[in-house]
DNA sequence: TTGAAAGCGTTACCAC
DNA sequence: GTGGTAACGCTTTCAA
């Protein structure tokens, strides 16, 4: 499989390279009959355009960057909805993705912009007050953020609504006779790290909590795994409640909490309530299927790449805040009203 | 922050431009001072060099290609270590990854190819007999396989040793005196893709069976989620056996499986044994943790990396099939011997 | 040990 | 509606 170039097309079809450029581009009427004999020729020799020479004379790579929490110790799991949606959105306006570590901290983002490497980048996992915010600024290409530091620095912003999420738990377990609440903690990895949607959720939980009159408690932050949520149970069972509602904002901790609660004899659903954020598919599987406030990892990433795209069209759209609304599914973890 | 070329570091350095080149590349002995020089240059002015010309003058990208199984209706759980740890590696050689996805079939690859987007490209998630492989195995750019297919088309291959998967799975069932081995099924749409390690898995699970002179029943394609765990730990309840021993090599099929049989009463390790194929982790994590055969994504990304670093150092190194050893580790789901 | 200059394969401007 | 040609920014051969 011999590689061609556009003057081979050219050739063969007997016109010049730049009527093959622009039959591909559509940037200048062509005739029918020229249009058809390259792209006659264009099949015949299965002529693909090189990437790098487009790339280098158009200015455009057709490639987008995606900076992904790996390699910095934190937990990935529920990040390949993102990754996934992300490629596939890229894919339908037939643009390719390029990952990139979160480990390069700054270093990627400059290397990914200086080396013109893509033509937009998704910088996700960020902490409420992040270097390389500063270093994305004031990069020339325009970078879309995947959740919302304290200071955006003027870049457009597409998350969860996690205030929302945190209202529509602690408004549930109100709404059915809760007489007291109780808040999970993030593992501390993630709390250190200060990633921006835990001071989000936990802010707003606690308003919803005192707007609603109800004492709530935060259960120190919970490690992953089976012994921190055997902890958590015991905490939790130590609690005196008519009706305890517990809200559980780190997914991952949700099904080993569920385990250790019943472990100890305490149903939830039955003795007292659980309310997790974490997709609808995982919650639905849980053991029982628990009552959630959904994550929505695909609708979060179409949306960025929807910015995304607008933004490359026309670099002066307004920067904005683009927060998606989730929603509550009642399952079997909450008790039902009184 | 503009963007400068290495004609301006050149000026700057006082130096011409293919001396800089040559100080970046070390292809080229160079004097300290003119080194030093040029290196301060590139630092005063934060150069990176652009990647599309790089690509387009020295017919390389440093890019690695990547065709992920996303969009083809297939479960992505269990992907993530093996794009983390390619990516990971692929940072530590200096190089990016393009995701493709894999719903754009044999396209994808003849564009990444055609285009020359990428220096070499992993093809993951292969069926028995695949379509892509003879377009992969006639292009300029060397592609590894991550699976053994039927016909490699002499490409090389790296993969879990499923065979010997299997046998370390029968062999513990049959050294702690089951009389009795049910395996449990893929879901229908991986049988029906026919994915290269089922049919690898289970003849050597069935021919391992044979040799220890224990009979074998396959409960037939079990589908994901609650309901079909039910259905199957109803079909091993209705087994009659002194000792059942049951082999699951859908991971994500364990824990509802492990569910269900409790459910019914019947708990492993106390009733009958259950040995899933999973990683380390996901079977410590499990409730309860399930005795397994490791599935060592991160081991077996890591030397299809070193392959495919190898194979673009040397392009004439041998094509091998390289098969990644399990292991078994005794958890709580296995009867202990007699 | 260094420099000059010829490509690499496109795109897009300027002519016609 | 089409062709010629100058960039694009780098690597690498050839010369010195």
């Amino acid at each position: 499989m011999s590689t061609f170039t556009s003057k081979d097309v050219a050739r063969l079809a007997g016109v010049s390279q730049s009527t093959v450029s622009y039959v591909m581009s559509g940037k200048r009427p062509i005739s029918d009959e020229t249009r058809r004999r390259v792209l006659d020729a264009i099949d015949r020799l299965t002529y693909e355009p090189n990437a790098g020479a487009r790339a280098l004379a158009s200015q455009r790579t057709t490639v987008v960057g995606l900076v992904v929490p790996f390699g910095v110790g934190v937990d990935t799991t529920g990040l390949l909805p993102f990754i996934e949606t992300i490629a596939g959105v890229a894919r339908t306006r037939d643009h390719d993705v390029l990952l990139v570590t979160a480990d390069e901290g700054s270093a990627g983002i400059r290397r990914l912009a200086g080396r013109s490497l893509c033509d937009a980048i998704i910088l996700m996992d960020l902490q409420t007050v992040d270097d390389r915010l500063a270093v994305a600024a004031n990069v020339r290409t325009p970078v879309i953020l995947i959740g919302v530091p304290a200071d955006p620095h003027g870049m457009h912003c597409v998350d969860l609504d996690f205030a929302e999420a945190a209202r529509l738990a602690v408004g549930e377990l109100a709404a059915t006779g809760h007489d007291r609440l109780a808040l999970i903690g993030h593992p501390a990895d993630i709390v250190h790290r200060d990633l921006n949607y835990v001071r989000r959720f936990a802010d707003a939980a606690r308003a919803a909590a005192d707007a609603h009159g109800l004492p709530l408690e935060v259960i120190a932050p919970v490690e992953w795994g089976r012994e921190a949520a055997r902890g958590a149970a015991a905490r939790l069972a130590a609690i005196e409640a008519r009706r305890l509602g517990v809200v559980v904002p780190a997914s991952n901790t949700v099904q080993p909490l569920l385990h250790a609660l019943n472990a100890r004899g305490l149903v939830p659903g039955r003795d007292l309530s659980v309310i997790g954020l974490l997709t609808d598919a995982a919650a639905a599987e849980a053991e029982p299927p628990v009552t959630n406030v959904s994550l929505e990892p695909r609708d979060v990433s179409r949306r960025a790449m929807e910015t995304l795209f607008r933004l490359l069209e026309d670099r002066t759209a307004p920067p904005r805040i683009d927060l998606i609304t989730p929603k509550l599914t009642r399952r079997q973890t909450v008790l039902p009203g009184p």
